[in-house]
DNA sequence: TCTTGACCCTATACGAAGTATAGACATTAT
DNA sequence: ATAATGTCTATACTTCGTATAGGGTCAAGA
């Protein structure tokens, strides 16, 4: 199939698409004489997993070690495991960061009101420190 | 005072400093004879406003509405105010999704453990969808 | 046969918010 | 005079794509 078959079956861009192969995520696919990119279905599940990885917010890097795991079946899966685990904390992570982040907000938000002027308005001398 | 010193008193990287100027955040200060930059508590006031935005996640764009707003202390502040409770909304969101994506990982992470193989694992056979 | 339209190609620039580097110039201390 | 800082500009790099310009390919219709 061509890159636009693929991009619709994978719901990927085709500029994505073209984007993971420069960056190494894919293969290079063969060509047509008029050199167009063609894929068969295991370049499309390939895809797929990269793209649910994404929707994971799991990096372009770490897919990587994820595919080089994927290539060998036989080995323990021990370090796949290790690598979700930490992406889990680092999400936890964001979480705190981003609820400390919106207790401060929620805060200086309570210090003014819309009928204030700005040079009396509690948001920006908060913001001041 | 030169940017080093700037640079020591708001905690921001000189680099950085230069990088608000290129882009307008920061008002173009005035050079000594060598072509040292020169500023003045204004500026450092400034920085720090802004600093304490970024920290809060507020995009330079929007810095750059808030500071047009300061310049203007007899207006209302209402869309300050406004501004801040949209920020408050999307940081809410993005809270939202990255719990929502913890609960996926999580769920992952459960059907799988150190003591299998890459073929059996859990994780990359939910990641192949 | 020619042209139109749909599809594809490469190379490059852009976005956010900085960080990092090279190579040069200015100032201060020894 | 020279060494050590401090600063200057310009450029490249990061992540993960998206967007554009300027072409080439291919099938169908007039």
């Amino acid at each position: 199939m061509q890159i636009g078959e693929l991009a619709k079956q994978t719901g990927c861009s085709i500029q994505t698409i073209r984007f993971y192969e420069r960056k190494g995520l894919l293969d290079k696919p063969s060509r047509t004489e008029g050199n167009y990119r063609l894929y068969n279905k295991a370049a499309a599940d390939k895809l797929t997993f990269i793209k649910q990885c994404r929707a994971l917010d799991i990096s372009m890097k770490e897919i990587e070690l994820l595919l080089a795991q994927k290539a060998e079946p036989k080995q323990s899966c021990a370090s796949v495991n290790q690598l979700i685990d930490k992406h889990i904390e680092s999400v936890d992570e964001k979480i705190y960061e981003l609820s400390q982040l919106k207790n401060i907000l929620q805060s200086m938000s309570a210090k003014c009101s819309d009928n204030k002027t700005i040079k009396d308005c509690g948001i920006l001398n908060a913001l001041e420190r």
